[in-house]
This record gives C-alpha cells, sequence and structure tokens, in this order.
DNA sequence: CGCAGCTTTGCAACCGGTTGCAAAACGGTT
DNA sequence: AACCGTTTTGCAACCGGTTGCAAAGCTGCG
C-alpha cells in the first residue's frame, strides 16, 4: 500500500534504524547515511506514519478540542483561531461537538482511545467539573472561556465575568440609568451566572438604582427579541445589561419593531464585541472579550503541559474594556 | 501507564487474542470466555486503543475536514452539522483550516501521515483541483459546497450556483426590475463565478434589462457595505443579486446609511438563508442553501466510500428556492 | 465409545514505527 | 601500528492491538 520505512531502508541500503533516525530530530546520523536515506525516502515519496510513531513515542499531537457552542457566532472566530494556533505549532485539533451532551464521560473515554495529548475545552457554560474530568483521567486540559475559580484545580483562561458584570452596572450608572435589568442566557452557564451576581453586586453599592433579572434559555437572537417584547409590554428599565451579544441584538429588534428608539427609549450593552456589533445597522455597545488572547494563552498552556504534566494549574483572566457605540446614551 | 489488552487477558485467565475477539464484533469468542473479559474489563476499565487498532486494520474513523471558510457565519451551523453528523457514525472530524493555503500539498501529507479513512473539503470557493489531489493520493474526499462538473472525478456535493444565478435574475425580472446588477465575492470563487454566469446569461433572455457587475475580495459584512457606498455615489442599479448574505447585510446597511429605503430605492436578494437572515432587523429576501442536506449527503458519501473506494463520482446538487423577505418590492 | 464436523482458543506473525544496547567504524595520538 | 574515546550503526525488543492457522474442545450420532 503506502511505502514505509523498510522500502526506504531497503533501497537506500541501510537498516531501518538509520531510516528512523533521520527523520526523528535530535538523532544521531552521519551526513552520509543521512543524504542516502533522504535521496530514497524523496525518491518513493515516504512520510512517516503519525500513528506508528505516536504508539511508541505516546505522542499524537492530536489535541481534542471540545466545545458546545456551535451557535454562537463568536465561536467561528473562536474555532478559527483555534485551529490556526494549533496547526502552527504542529499540533491537530480533533473537534468533539458536545451540544447534547453534559456528561464528560463520553468524550473523555472517545478522547482517551485516540491518546490525545492534551484537551481544549471551549465552553462559556460548561461547569468546572467538566474539565476536571478529563484531567482525573491523566489527559492534560485547559478550559477555555471558563469560570474562574480560586483553586481551579485545572488550567482557565478568559475573563473575570463577575468583574464584567461590574463594569456594565458601573457604565450604566455613569451614564445615569437608574433602572437597569440583567438578561442573561441559561441560568446553568456560568457565565451568564457570574455576570449576573458582578452585575448586582456592583448596583447594590448604588443605593437608588432598581434592576430587576430575567434569564433566557439560550444566547440566541429570538430569545432577546421575545423577551425584550415580553418586557416591552409591562414596565421596561431603562437600560439592558445582555449578558451576550446576540441577546442584545434580539433585544434591539424587538425595540425598534416596537417603534421606541435606542438608545432613545431603551439603552443596551452587549458582551462579546462580536464582528456583527461593529456593523453599522447594528452599532451595539459593549463589553469586548480578548478572543485571541485567550485562545492564544489556551494553546500556550496546553502545550506547556504537554512536557509538564503536573505543572501547577492556573487561572489567567484577561482585561475586558467597554466598546462605545451606539446603544446607550452619553455620560450625562 | 494506561490498561492494556495483556491485563485484560491475564486477570480473565485467557489469551489477548481472546480479549481482542470480545471487543471486535463478528468475531467468535463463547459466552463463557466473553463474560470472563467482560468482567475483567470493566473492572479494570479496558479501553481499546483506537490508534493500535488502526495501524493493524488500516481504519482509523478519523476524517478530514478542511475548509477555508471560517469567517462566514453561515459555516458555523455547517461545522456543527457536520461534527454532529460524524460522531453519530463513530467517525471523529480532523479539523484543517485552510485559511491562506491554496496548495493541497501540505494538507494531503499531513492528513495522510494520520492516515485519516476520508476527507470532506467543505467550501464554496476551492476549485475542483483541490478534492482531486486527495482522490489522487488514494483518499476517499467529497467536495461540499463544491463546483458542480459534469464530469467530476471526484464526489461533489452541492447547490447548482448556475441555477441559482438563474434564479436570482428570474425573481428580479418578474419584480419588475429593469436595471439589475450583481455583486459577487471573490472572483476566485468557484461559487461567484457560476452565480455569475448563471445570472447573465438568464438576463440575457430578457432583452430589455442592463445589467453590471463588481466583485468583492471577500464574503464579508464590510466589502459589501463599501461596495454599495461607492456604487450609491454613481449610478445605481435597482436591484442587486448579492453572492452571498453578509454581502447583502454589508449593501442594506450602506443603502439605510445613505438614508435610502430597502425595498424601496433599492432591491436586495441574497443568497444562503443564514440564520441572521430572518431577523427582524435584516429581513433579508434570499435564496435558501439547503445546509442539512448538503452536509448529511455529503456525509453519507463519504461513509459509502469507505466501503467501496472505487464509488463511480457523483455530483448530488439540492434544489434551492427563494425566501420572501422584505428587501425586494412585491410582484408587480 | 469412537469419530465427524463445527466452534472456540491460543500461538505467532504482523502493522510501522522507536530506542537501549553492544558492536563496528572512525579519527586522532603516541 | 596499536590504542583510546567518540560517533555511527544495526540488532532486537517493544508499543497495543488484529488475524490466519492449526490444535483443542465440544456436540451429536452411529
Amino acid at each position: 500500500m503506502s511505502v514505509t520505512l523498510k522500502d526506504v531502508a531497503l533501497r537506500a541500503g541501510v537498516s531501518r534504524s538509520a531510516v528512523s533516525r533521520t527523520f526523528t530530530d535530535g538523532a544521531s546520523v552521519s551526513p552520509k547515511t543521512r543524504a542516502k536515506v533522504e535521496a530514497a525516502a524523496t525518491a518513493l515519496g515516504y512520510r512517516p506514519n503519525a500513528l506508528a510513531r505516536a504508539m511508541t513515542t505516546g505522542r499524537t499531537k492530536l489535541i481534542g478540542l471540545v466545545s458546545n457552542n456551535f451557535h454562537n457566532p463568536i465561536f467561528l472566530e473562536v474555532f478559527d483561531r483555534f485551529t490556526r494556533g494549533l496547526q502552527e505549532r504542529g499540533l491537530r485539533p480533533l473537534l468533539v461537538n458536545l451540544s447534547d451532551e453534559t456528561d464528560p464521560e463520553h468524550s473523555v473515554r472517545m478522547l482517551r482511545q485516540y491518546s490525545v495529548d492534551g484537551v481544549i475545552v471551549a465552553s462559556s457554560t460548561l461547569p468546572l467539573s467538566f474539565a476536571k474530568a478529563f484531567r482525573d483521567a491523566g489527559i492534560p486540559v485547559v478550559h477555555s472561556f471558563g469560570r474562574h475559580a480560586s483553586a481551579p484545580g485545572v488550567h482557565v483562561v478568559g475573563i473575570d465575568n463577575v468583574e464584567c458584570g461590574r463594569m456594565a452596572a458601573r457604565t450604566l450608572v455613569a451614564r445615569g440609568y437608574d433602572r437597569v435589568a440583567f438578561m442573561g442566557g441559561p441560568e446553568a452557564a456560568t457565565s451568564t451566572q457570574d455576570r449576573a451576581t458582578g452585575f448586582l453586586a456592583e448596583l447594590a453599592l448604588h443605593g437608588r438604582v432598581t434592576v430587576t433579572t430575567s434569564y433566557e434559555d439560550a444566547y440566541s437572537f429570538e430569545a432577546g427579541r421575545r423577551e425584550m417584547a415580553r418586557l416591552l409590554s409591562l414596565n421596561p428599565a431603562q437600560a439592558y445589561f445582555c449578558g451576550d451579544d446576540v441577546l442584545s441584538i434580539g433585544a434591539l429588534s424587538a425595540v425598534q419593531t416596537a417603534g421606541l428608539s435606542v438608545p432613545g427609549d431603551v439603552g443596551l450593552i452587549g458582551l462579546n464585541d462580536m464582528e456583527m456589533a461593529r456593523w453599522q445597522n447594528i452599532n451595539l455597545t459593549t463589553i469586548h472579550q480578548p478572543i485571541a488572547q485567550i485562545t492564544r494563552a489556551s494553546i500556550e498552556l496546553v502545550e506547556e503541559m504537554l512536557e509538564d504534566r503536573d505543572r501547577y494549574p492556573e487561572a489567567r483572566l484577561f482585561a475586558c474594556h467597554v466598546v462605545d457605540r451606539g446603544t446607550l446614551r452619553g455620560l450625562s
């Protein structure tokens, strides 16, 4: 079938070990045999079989990329950056779509069967325990976009969602809003929980501001639109902190449909700063999440763990900042 | 390290072959030994190593998923469907991001090193030759969203872009537009070429309609917006067929910014029918591309090729249809 | 009980590489 | 030329499975 070590060895008139050595760096081969082998190899079009190599070295260069966020446009950028970053380092992403499951067992087993060198869990909604299941199975893991914890147990890279909530609150207060609300994603999502916590905690420091909260079943346009339509028919707040840009855009749409103006009648601030947020017909004020830094750091960490499996777990959090566009009124 | 065949065999008091056989279906083992083996296996938490198995069977169950469309939101849905579909069949997607490259050689080599069982090229812009490189390397391949050709040489699944162009033309003509234009994506993209061809061919049948064309460097919002802004400052057409929904939305934004109305002053029809197109604040009239059917058929074909590597290449094209929303005027 | 015919089992070779170890080759000294 | 210290090389075992083949075990029948 395909050309193997033996074929090359035969043609070059050397032993299989010699061939193997010219293809593994750090091995000692004389320039003479190396030349012979390389000649034979290119003549035959030989490429070492990664799987066979993996069997003896124990390194596959496969990285499990596990996510359950296949519906949020921001994750297209996330996948883009992860795949490119991994490829640049000679690592191969084995993609796992977790859309329905929440039980890590199945993924752990599967990724172990393929002997992945490491796993990146890219999800803003999975609990910390998910990543821990990989660690417990002895697989290096980093939880990207995960929840910050003081003693994480696994590497976590992302943003401080509590702090983001606070930031949103401070922004709304600074703009003079005094009846505000939080519109979150799924109540089970760690990101939503933390954003709510920070938002409410910060507002509590500003006595006169009243706040309400609601949670949607998904970070989706339709959920945001529906909820905002409902709220408008009641007694809406002056400004909303939406747990995600897509939700915000849904809400924005509902406000416009109702014939009201943004930011005149209702203020909106989102989170993520996805590409769409800067489209002129959306022009969403939002909190920027530094995707590039997060993905880069995640890859770095997983790579470091390949060297030192017992690297002490750390949390790397990146700062966010408000991007002021057209859906909140100016400083008062 | 991990528990192997031998460990289980030892504990169950049988030979390694016996253990192997209980884990490969279609092999003959007596109920008695099967029971013993299974007991030992679960006690030790044994899982067969997929890579080792792959070495002897020649089947890895890995499928290369190659794409260069990491910036078009429609592809998030594409990846979602591909990964789930593959997983359901016990296949594992090895994701390859081709963003910069156009040369297949590198990907072919890499995927061959990992002994993938097959490859799905998911791209609307790559030429047919790209997929052929895999076929020539002896790897089963299907080009998803690829160009239809009468003698494809490889499996192609997608839509008939020429026909879509015609459909757009017929639609615009039926609505009474007589100065229309095509706004395409990259001129090198096969999808854009074919859509333009069909569009122009159909219009040629309707003498009195005039048409202009322009091409953007990417299927992106910014490109659509910039181009439409430029066109508006000149002598714009009455209606535009945009080669992609994202382009349309960019164009839409430019029209709105210019203080003009859609469809009053300018008509727009896109292609893809991505989720965003039905958002109320966009509400784009567009041609629906049946993603679900395309991905499903692609997976089916690649799976069939695993059985019969020399399966005669076929092109499977799915019909598209116009989804009438708010960016074209009604039937005249 | 002996034997035919079928099923189950274990042996051993193989998949395509890597690597520890000892022997061979090399280069430089005296 | 003999000797010594380094490289370089090939042998053989191993990674964790699968599988062809022949021997062993079982069942039923005369």
